[in-house]
DNA sequence: CATGAATGAGCATTCATTCAT
DNA sequence: AATGAATGAATGCTCATTCAT
């Protein structure tokens, strides 16, 4: 766009990789830290820039959280998408209840992998939220986001027969999102207590017996 | 002990009302604001007493945590055991399922009755504690404990036959854990998304359902 | 007096053992923190008393301090007088410049001992006086004493024939109290620097061979 | 360096200016009240700046205080090297007695005069550093430098035969700076007590006449 | 476009002191 | 006579933010 960038790099580019730096190096610190001992001088450091780059390319820390919480939830999903199992299939091809078990388990296992920075920041952002006035405030719609999207699987499932009829979709979708966040959680905070295949195995159990049609049971 | 106090209150038991009255407000104000929020002026004012009063009483902030983290741990399990559907019977005497069911239920319950302070800051302490470098050192025995409560109910049931025997009992245990926690936070992050009976219900039946023998299956 | 007290031991015994052994301790934590990080705290638990003991005897820590202070000075002085090259003759018997000698040289001895204890929280003292603004203001007091002490011996030396006539008997008494301090915390701050008995024994003659009369010159 | 800085006043200029106004401002304020009196606050105040200032520029106060030790040193350093009797010549180039006598009645002389606040603070922060836990740790290492640049002299006057041979050259030196330290002290905190210029010959005196060969004795 | 100097608010902690017992 | 609970003030330090360069 700009003629006078003469390297090849136009300066909107130089922008954004300044940008992903410091949002990389932001879910690091947190991931590590925590929201609020995540200093923007941390980040700064850990993204070899210098003190002032958050507060000029974000404006504040707070618009900086929304990004990293934004980035974090895109990854999720995409990462949920894009699933192992799915073997060329798009996820809106399988009957929801298997889209929804698939996408926990394929959650849990990207998480547990220690690859996946940004989902340990959101993990760790989510935690933050848990007071009532929460310094994130940002997670609320993401939550809501995610919400919808299990929910939708659900209902979705209920019109293909998959998912239980009966059952309340905003409930399902809360204690599906709840196991999977809240295993997460656990997984990563305390490493070595039992196997993540299991678990996520499990994981994808539970969903799958609470949530199909009742046959034989009455 | 103390003969000169004739009012009924002697010294220890002002310095016990003082400390209790310290640990509900700090509870409070962790619920409300998060741990790295909850400043020691704040809680003191809460409590009533000077700016000092914390450090006098416990020491350090840390400290404080600490005694809050073990306290709400300890009503966490006295209420969990105290069931309402017990009707007198003690949680031993269950099969291993029904009395791991029944605890989640209760918890679940008790949380979003909005009456448990304690609890909601135990969980807002759960969620600080997710940063690799936890701010709240004393939630990894909390949780160990927790998990071995719940490890020896799911062993206890295998042994009585209501779990099945091939699963791992720390796999299930940190399922188990993981989505009653992670449930709960959501249900006190986002009130009105879903029902809380439903989300109970179906928790109960998520535990009761992946756990049991197999049945139909094979 | 008070016949109430069955032990042989009187009230106003208990309390002066209760006093020495408050200002025994006092002055083991001002000679190994400072004036300023001697808290009251630390003295009454190394005293093995209560935290409001200081302020009960003393009524508050610049009383303290000053009582500190006016102990330390006593014990200066009879440690000096009580010479060990006097041999039972009286200090005043010697010729001015000999007396002074010896009890610099006598200050320097003891205070290097290690034994010292009152006489190290003098210096300590003493160091903590030098601000304009003095935290230790009874210092000020004790110090023209010892000028007063030191200088009566000049004039006595002056009078004797022992010290040179035409020199200032105060300048002269702060060269040497200077001198004697400044050694002493010297040696106490830097023990291996130099051996012990040179300094002192450098120190008597840089008393002797300058306030002598001129022997040579002129 | 930065060619858009068109006043004259480069960034760099701007923090030498702000630190040199908070270290002298500090050494005011520590010879006014002490180094434990003297907060960081009182210091950013007087030197007109925010109270974030010293932590900016210095990191802590204990790094403050080292380098107004630093300075208050070579500040004397230089002042004695830099003494008016010298008219020109080199303090090399006297023999090593004479050199250790202006070097120390230059001392007394500019630390007297009233002007000297560093020199003043470094006294301030001597007796500070009284304490067997000294809260003043960058004062070992700058006496331990006095020390040794002393001792060289007496070395050099063993060697030009200025100063006695047999005597230890470390005893001597500990006498002279503590003679030297002790006096100024004294000088400092009791000022009418006695004629400044009587009390600098007279020290001056003492050092040549405790440490010059033995003329007439034995 | 990007830097680092500078700021004011807020934090946990320590202290000498006072008071009821 | 003696204790420990309780207080308010003060300290060093960290932080997100702003501004001149």
């Amino acid at each position: 766009m700009n003629a006078s960038s003469p390297g090849g790099r136009t300066q909107a580019q130089r922008r954004a990789a300044a940008e992903a730096a410091l949002l990389r190096a932001a879910a690091e610190v947190i991931a590590e830290q925590g929201v609020e001992r995540a200093s923007l001088r941390a980040i700064s450091a850990r993204a070899g820039r210098s003190r002032a780059m958050p507060g000029y390319h974000f404006g504040s820390k707070d618009a900086l959280i929304t990004r990293i919480v934004e980035r974090g939830h895109g990854e999720t999903m995409a990462a949920a998408t894009a699933a192992p199992g799915l073997a060329g299939n798009h996820l809106d091809a399988l009957p929801g209840l298997e889209a929804l078990r698939l996408i926990i388990e394929t959650y849990l296992q990207h998480v547990s992998s220690g690859e996946a920075v940004a989902e340990r920041a959101v993990i760790v952002m989510w935690g933050a939220s848990f007071p009532a006035r929460s310094p994130v405030p940002a997670m609320a719609g993401s939550d809501r986001e995610t919400h919808q999207y299990l929910a939708d699987f659900i209902r979705a499932g209920q019109a293909d027969g998959s998912v239980r009829a009966s059952l309340d979709a905003d409930a399902a979708a809360v204690l599906v999102m709840g196991m999977a966040r809240g295993t997460a959680a656990l997984l990563l905070t305390h490493p070595g207590t039992a196997d993540v295949g299991h678990v996520r195995q499990l994981a994808g159990e539970a969903i799958t017996a609470s949530l199909r049609p009742r046959q034989d049971q009455q």
